[in-house]
DNA sequence: AAAATCGTCAACCGCTCTTAT
DNA sequence: TATAAGAGCGGTTGACGATTT
């Protein structure tokens, strides 16, 4: 199947979203969930087609996405998964709840790509640790393994955004993006007409008591972001934080549940590992998350989570590109 | 000062897979 | 089982600011 019939449409407006789209799709979202993208451009009147709705939301929009400066832990983790999954975005992205698929692409292409080309030329004579450990023998099982597990994400689960149109605490914060955002927004430019007070939360039915909205809610600024002005320190996550969701307390949990769920099924899956990384892929959909749980941790997967072994490998990337 | 080039990243495109009927 | 719709993925593009010439 190919494009959408909505997205041949000759209505349908393409570039940049604009402040009152994204506020009239939160409010949407807000209302209804996210979900039935199809439904979202006829209910709303937005000029878009349903995919370009569902991608707002999912990259730009959607509650608990961190932005900003990827920290040398994320660095090191992006690297790791790179070179054991290959492009497989939504795979590495499962890993760091926090990011997109596509901010991680990104950042892979314009930084992490260079960086690497860089740290390579500059060691010509050694060979790149993740390679060393992939050409192993037993790691070849690893990589495997990791694949698989990366098909069912472990730290999305804490906080990726599911189909349940009964958070609506989520949508709450989400509106409140937006407000701020927009707020930031206005400090810089002149232009647009749009109050902020028009969309605040509170406005906008957001009575709820917010449970993430202290800890997960942040404001993703560059859409409205006056070109040249820089990113401001807008990550309210902490590193911390993010530590803590990666923490082998959680992953031991699930790996725990999961030893549980699986001793009785697992038999003879190291056969059928042979199908092909699409497919992978598919399995890795958030909607499907509740279908698939984590298989255990591999000694290269705790080694790959560990944030010493990340901090050296974002150490390491970062000396040759200090001076 | 102006033009050319580079860097960044949101958004789009085309495809595949899953799900519902 | 077949088909269409919905959803998601990876790759690519284009706009725009920054930097260099």
């Amino acid at each position: 199947m190919g494009r959408p019939p909505c997205c041949d449409k000759v209505d349908i407006k393409k570039g940049p979203w604009t402040p009152e789209e994204d506020i009239v799709l939160v409010t949407y979202i807000q209302e209804h969930g996210p979900g039935n993208w199809r439904s979202v451009p006829t209910n709303t009147g937005l000029l878009r087609c349903s995919k370009s709705c569902r991608l707002r939301w999912t990259n730009y929009l959607r509650p608990g996405i961190k932005r900003g400066n990827f920290t040398p832990h994320e660095e090191g983790m992006i690297v790791h998964l790179q070179s054991l999954l290959g492009n497989k975005w939504a795979a590495i992205a499962s890993y760091l709840p926090q990011r997109t698929d596509n901010d991680i692409k990104n950042y892979w292409n314009t930084h992490l790509k260079k960086k690497i080309r860089k740290l390579q030329t500059a060691s010509s004579d050694d060979h790149d640790p993740h390679m060393l450990a992939l050409s192993d023998h037993s790691a070849q099982y690893q990589r495997r393994k990791l694949s698989d597990m990366a098909t069912s994400p472990l730290a999305s689960t804490d906080l990726t955004f599911h189909n349940n149109s009964s958070n609506a605490n989520t949508y709450a914060s989400s509106t409140e993006n937006i407000s701020r955002l927009l707020q930031g927004w206005m400090r810089s430019s002149t232009k647009t007409t749009v109050e902020p007070s028009t969309v605040d939360a509170s406005s906008s039915g957001g009575s709820h008591g917010n449970i993430v909205r202290d800890s997960l809610a942040t404001i993703p600024l560059r859409g409205y972001r006056p070109k040249g002005e820089k990113p401001e320190g807008e990550d309210i996550i902490s590193d911390e934080v993010f530590d803590s969701i990666l923490s082998f307390d959680n992953l031991n949990t699930k790996i725990s549940n999961w030893d549980q769920k699986n001793s009785s099924s697992d038999k003879g899956s190291d056969d059928e590992d042979d199908h092909d990384d699409a497919k992978d892929n598919r399995k890795a959909r958030p909607a499907d998350d509740h279908k698939s749980s984590p298989p255990p941790l591999s000694f290269l997967e705790n080694w790959l989570l560990d944030e010493a072994s990340a901090g050296q490998v974002g150490e390491m990337m970062e000396l040759p590109f200090i001076c």
